[in-house]
Formats: C-alpha cells, structure tokens, sequence
DNA sequence: ATTAATAATTGATCTATATCAATTGTTAAA
DNA sequence: TTTAACAATTGATATAGATCAATTATTAAT
C-alpha cells in the first residue's frame, strides 16, 4: 500500500487490515454520492475514476484520478457526508476503511496524520492548478492540456486508447460534446494528433504543449 | 487564538508564543508571494486579504479571506515554497509562526494535527464551491454570489463600505471591470442595490440570491 | 444479421461577454 | 486650488463558444 501506510506500525496496519474490505465497481457505477454519509475511507487500487459535483445540466468534475489515489478525505473530523461523487470510469477496485479507524489512526500516529496531511494538500494544489485553467484558459488550450493529462498522467502512453467518452471529456474541461469533437478535427488537420476509433496519437507534442500554454 | 490552538498545552502554546511574531501590512501590500520560499506559518489576526495565483493578464483569485484565516498550511511537509500570493486588501495584521515549529507540533500533538485537517479540508471544500461556481453560473450569477458573499461573510452588516475595487471584484469572478460596471448600473435600475460612493446597500436580497443561482 | 440505442460529427445560428474607445468622476499630489 | 493619476461608466463592436438541428458512425441487444 501507499504513502502514509507507510507510516503505521505492525500493529496498526494490522487494525486497518482487519477493518477493510475491498469492492470493485463496473464502468459507470457511482462509488460515492454527493450529499451521503461516509462510514469509510475509500482508496483506489486500480482503475480509474471521475470526482465530480453534481450540478445541472452538467456535472463540475473536479478531477480525474487512476490508482493510489484516496476518496473522501475531505470529510475527515468534520463533515459526515461526500464533499462530491466519485463514478467509476473504467472497471475499478477499491479498498474501504472503516472512517472510524481512519480517525483513530490519525491521533494516534503523527507521521500517519503527516502523511494525510501532504495527501490532502496535493490534491489541494491541483485543484489550484485547474482552477487556473478553467478560469484563465480558452477551450482549445484546456483540450490541448487535458489530451497532454490523458497521455503523461493516465494511460503513461503516447498512442493510447480512450477509454472515457468525448462527452466525458467535453465536462472535465467545462464546454459542450459539439466543441470537443470540433477541436479534434481541427487538431486532426493540422496534423496535431491522428484518431482511429478509440487510438489517439499524439504527433507533435510540442505544437500541443503551445496550444495548452497559450491557446 | 482560534481553531487550532486550543488543542495545544500551556508547554506548547508557550513554544509558540516565543516563536512568532506580528507583522502590519498596509493596503495593497504582498504578505507573500507565490513560488517565494516558506520560512513561517501565518495566521490573519485583523484585516482583508485576496489569495491568488500568479497569471497573466489577470490575476486568479482563490478566495478572499478576513481575520482568523491560515495562509502556507498548503506547504506543510512538502512543498517549500508558496503555492498562491496574498495580498492586503485593507491594512492587515498577521501573526508569523516559524514553520519548523509548526511542523514540531503536528507531529508531537496529534489533535493539534486533526484540528490543522479540519482546517486544510475547510479551505478545500471552499474551493470547491468556487470551482463550481467559476465553471457553472455566468457572470451575472457569479456577481450576485459575490455580493451576497461580501455581505455575509466579509463585511457582516447590510449596508456595507466596500474596501475593494471594482477591479478587484472583477478579478474574483473573472471577467472585466466594465461587466461589472454593468451589472451595477442593471442591478441598481432593478432597484436590487443602491450605491453611494463606495457604501453598498442590498434592497431586494431574495432577488439578488435567485439571481446567484439561477442567472 | 437486423434493429435499436447511443455517440460523434458538422453546419448554421445566436448570445454572453470581452475588448476597444471615449467620457466622466474621484482621489491624491504638487 | 489646480493638475495629474487613477477608477468607473457607457456605448459600439467583435468573437468564442453554446445551442439547435440534421446526419452519420458505432456499439449493444434481440
């Protein structure tokens, strides 16, 4: 397991470990739901997932994440209930923890807590970065960034296979199915990027690392 | 002292207090700024401050924050530069506490650790909001929000002085001075606000919060 | 294999809001 | 008090991107 598991003694991973139970949830399926009460920690093993807040017409997703990344931390002490919803991307596994446990891990050992607090402020920090993007950039640069995302950060691939829909990708960058699909052509053309079916090949990476910077 | 702190013994409030110190920043004045190297935790004893990302044209607003707010807790443990700047939007006293010793009492005081959580996931779940509010509702909504925010959390009473430019609330919704300008002139014809000078008065405050979130 | 359902593309139009430009009002400095 | 610097207003224009609508692919179900 990752980063502040590290922290526990024999004794504690041994309490985490009789206090878990570990789910896998299909393509499409709702892990979370804004608004319900949290009795565990999530983490997730494999897979991949779309953080998002649940708001009409169109979600607010604030983030996409793959495996090693943890669910409703947020509501640590404090707040009972999901900060926002958690839907499974692809097939995903996911390993819960009694919250209760979590707490008392936290108070009992200060690297543990360390170790949560860095988790927390990291995904403080790219919540700023795409703060900024959303705000200050126009929707070819936020494509351009997400397509760069998807390649270094997803799949760790450059020829990749999508495995999310244009229209999921249309909501994570904030604009409609219409303009993704516009702005593919438009990359297509000016021979950017190639796409056959669901493949995407990223050609000249730093005409697209331009676009993401300036576009 | 706020939050935090109560969960300190007299030993470790005493270790604080030999290790801060107070600061005065005038209006306008840059308490931090972003990518600068960390050295203290700091704590907003009186005043106004703008959190904010380092972008061109215009700066990105994170939040704005009044007295008894953090600023650095993002850097714990890892990261040891700023993640934001932070201005003074009116004079503004700050309480600086070495961030070594901060760390120290984390580490050594577990609830102190908890009550540092609480705080980190507050300012989180903050941005949360904004985050939404930024991607979802149109400027007309955003100003509303941001009037009804001015009044309720920053300056607490009805008619209020507004210490900030137009320019400023421009950057905390994104768009530009003259939208807000207009949006002004439209919500005093509609006999929502009236303005004199720099002294705001909310008239129609159930108008102004179907304006927030449906406009 | 055929139908049905869903996803993607493309074009045409419309609108929110940025930008530019010209005035006016307000604060600060000489 | 007068000038200078800055902040706010208002109108005119331009444009990024949404929405609507029609068509074509693709996937899933019978």
């Amino acid at each position: 397991m990752s980063g502040p598991f590290k922290e526990l003694t024999k004794e504690q991973m041994a309490k985490v470990d009789s206090n878990r139970t570990e789910l896998t949830y299909a393509k499409g399926e709702i892990i979370c739901k804004q608004g319900s009460f949290i009795s565990n920690m999530l983490f997730v093993k494999e897979g991949l997932v779309k953080f998002y807040l649940e708001t009409k017409p169109n979600p607010t997703v604030i983030s996409v994440e793959k495996s090693g990344d943890f669910i409703g931390l947020q509501s640590l002490f404090e707040q009972n209930v999901f900060q926002y919803s958690v839907e499974a991307l692809e097939d995903t596994e996911v390993c819960l923890v009694d919250s209760k446990i979590f707490e008392e891990l936290i108070l009992e050992n200060a690297g543990f807590a360390a170790g949560i607090i860095k988790y927390i402020n990291s995904d403080m920090i790219n919540l700023y970065d795409r703060f900024q993007s959303q705000t200050q950039k126009q929707i070819n640069g936020r494509f351009a960034e997400l397509l760069l995302h998807l390649k270094n950060n997803i799949y760790e691939q450059n020829p990749f296979n999508l495995s999310i829909s244009k229209k999921d990708m249309a909501d994570i960058i904030s604009t409609s199915k219409e303009s993704v699909s516009r702005m593919c052509t438009q990359l297509k053309r000016e021979g950017i990027i190639t796409e056959k079916g669901r493949n995407v090949n990223i050609i000249d990476e730093e005409k697209l690392e331009q676009i993401s910077k300036f576009g």
